[in-house]
DNA sequence: TAGTTGAGACCGACTAGTTGGTCCGTCTTA
DNA sequence: TAAGACGGACCAACTAGTCGGTCTCAACTA
């Protein structure tokens, strides 16, 4: 699993898997039917957890405010448990066959549509700028969280939580009407 | 070219690269010693391109928000020429030999010190918020700008441009403080 | 001007190595 | 005792890379 982190997908062999996880050739394809199938179980194990944690969130607060900011920080906290995991998702999904990539395309959808509604929501309610794209906002929220899997280390100045906190910080005064911040005090930064 | 960007790097093998480039692996091999090398030539043709026009909005504007500003709208520029450069240089770049690998890293560096200069020079000149993380916020303009690859397309509802004039907006809006934003008027959306 | 030459551009059959995947046998356990 | 978990020798397919050869054309001669 850390060797993929390492060497991507493609950059690790079968042979080099079933070493490292102490088994064999015919265990591994008694588990799974090709190496294929390997890659859509490290996406889809990921991205259903992601999922369940958004709608989790989405469920649980009125606000787009306040959605938006749980949203975001319960996404970070999976950092730390599915670094291996992301780096996968984020790199190989281009490899997986047609029949898996539907699956992962439509939860990932889904994942997508959640950030959406609460910026709609959040433009419809007055509390964000009238003058933000939903879906551009979207897209660079997205790109701003995922692309961490890029630079985070656990071992690194930041922990995990104190770098969520501050990309709420920067959403939220990014998409907020400069007016009304002070009625989000308690999520921005000091 | 455009086989790496639908097929990722390992994903497309040199048969198929001399097939579409109409050549020969005889030709192939003339002017690149390995598919490594080619590889790296598509990384360092990109950020070097990249890099260049960073330093000369850096030098051109005297304002850190002028800069950044001017930063992000070049960089974002790119995405229109170089689209397959950009996925092979943020999905494959775990495959350069260490050779290739410290000049390309090198370079990288040069523009993230770049951005992070100017969110210095922010927070310094009393433009910027003083709660920021210059690391962070660095980290955070760079995926929003760098996820773009993922999901922009030159036949979408918005230009590169306007994705760019948004994205600068939200940054912007992020960073500066609050009571100074009239001061940048016209660099904010509407 | 016509002929010669030679260096670099390019070709493609070939190879050695590696890859994902198979298949039959054995071991474990209920 | 039998069904599923696992082992590992084996294989066909494909990979990046090689190498002796041909072609092209500019520079040089006579």
């Amino acid at each position: 699993m850390l060797l993929f982190e390492k060497h991507g997908f493609h950059g690790v062999s079968v042979n080099q898997i079933i070493e490292d996880a102490g088994t064999s050739k015919g265990g591994f394809y008694h588990h799974f039917t090709s190496k294929d199938e390997l890659l859509f179980v490290i996406h889809d194990t990921f991205i259903t957890h992601v999922l369940e944690k958004a709608t989790a969130a989405n469920k649980l607060y009125q606000s787009p405010t306040k959605r938006l900011q749980a949203i975001v920080k319960d996404f970070v906290s999976v950092f730390d448990l599915y670094k291996a995991h992301l780096s996968v998702f984020y790199q190989e999904s281009i490899y997986l066959k047609p029949q898996h990539e539907v699956v992962v395309k439509e939860k990932r959808h889904q994942f997508k549509q959640i950030i959406k509604q609460a910026i709609r929501d959040g433009k419809d309610s007055g509390e964000f700028r009238e003058t933000l794209s939903v879906d551009i906002t979207t897209m660079a929220i997205l790109g701003m969280v995922n692309w961490t899997y890029k630079w985070y280390q656990k071992s690194g100045i930041n922990t995990i939580e104190e770098i969520g906190d501050m990309f709420v910080d920067l959403i939220l005064h990014a998409v907020l009407k400069p007016d009304l911040s002070f009625m989000n005090e308690e999520l921005l930064l000091k």
